[in-house]
DNA sequence: GTCGCTGCAAAGTCTTTGCAGAGAG
DNA sequence: CTCTCTGCAAAGACTTTGCAGCGAC
């Protein structure tokens, strides 16, 4: 088997994605408005771990004639994470952190220094947490890993 | 390498649990309350896995004539988890759980059907993690790892 | 006795909800 | 036109904090 490491890349455009999220308004009955374009195509361009809050700033600061609210955040981080557009991250502190899920599966290691989060996927890993899954009697849906350690960066700048 | 999965087993007794808890609080020039040792006492016999709402709940249940507040709870456990005897975490929902730490170290497989969390550790998983983080140029200080999946009993009994 | 601890209730966060007007289809 | 969305503000859920009396040492 092929074990290695590599960081994960994006492998849906803007348009594809957009797309995407059109057609499942439409599926539901649901309208394609410009908050919620807005919202998807900051999660898009962002560092990809934004909290509600944060992304609702960044929001503001981008498109302030909007005056989109935090609720409307919430709603719409609420549906994409339904729709598993986005997946939601609870690591340390308190407060969800959400990205696009349309990527390829990945996991996660955060510098405790800094805050940083880096993704990665390891094919050793994944095919031995399956065999785990099933050794246990489970049928595995999902898994998530996080690791914790101080980054390249951190440990040279002592801080 | 030996990799294989086992079931982590306690391996601190209540005795020098409760000593080494005591010996923290002298240390830093704290009580030794009845009610720091209840909450102690609880994790320890409890499922484990606990929320301060749970945890409360089942202090009262067995300990009504203490009257214990949900504040001391959660002060307890902010008490013990900057000292690393307990450790949280914070799974799907809101609101996090807690765990004893002062067992080995261990992942969790959590059945999203019944919620039931299971704890397993796998060397050789154990060994990649350490392997990735310093092909990343991290210093590994810790890691969380979590399955999701259908538990054995709730695959039969069809919900 | 001293100084930390506790329960209570009030105050904070973060998130969700109700409502009336705005806007997409 | 209809029916969903949105912003606002109020309401909730979960945690933390201030305070005065209580209790460990």
């Amino acid at each position: 088997m092929n074990a290695y490491t590599k960081f994960t890349e994006r492998t849906v455009d803007y348009a594809k994605l957009l797309n995407d999220f059109k057609q499942l308004l439409k599926a539901n009955g649901l309208k394609f408005t410009i908050q919620r374009e807005v919202i998807l195509e900051m999660l898009y361009n962002s560092d990809e771990h934004l909290t509600p809050e944060g992304l609702h700033h960044l929001i503001q600061q981008k498109y302030p004639e909007l005056g989109t609210g935090i609720a409307t955040v919430y709603r719409t981080l609420s549906l994409l994470e339904d729709s598993d557009m986005v997946t939601s991250l609870s690591f340390g502190a308190q407060g969800k952190k959400y990205e696009l899920g349309a990527k390829d599966h990945h996991d996660h290691i955060i510098c405790t220094s800094c805050g940083t989060i880096t993704e990665f996927v390891d094919e050793e890993i994944e095919h031995r947490q399956k065999e785990i899954t099933e050794n246990l009697g489970f049928v595995m849906q999902e898994h998530s890993m996080q690791i914790y350690g101080i980054c390249k960066n951190c440990q040279t700048t002592k801080k």
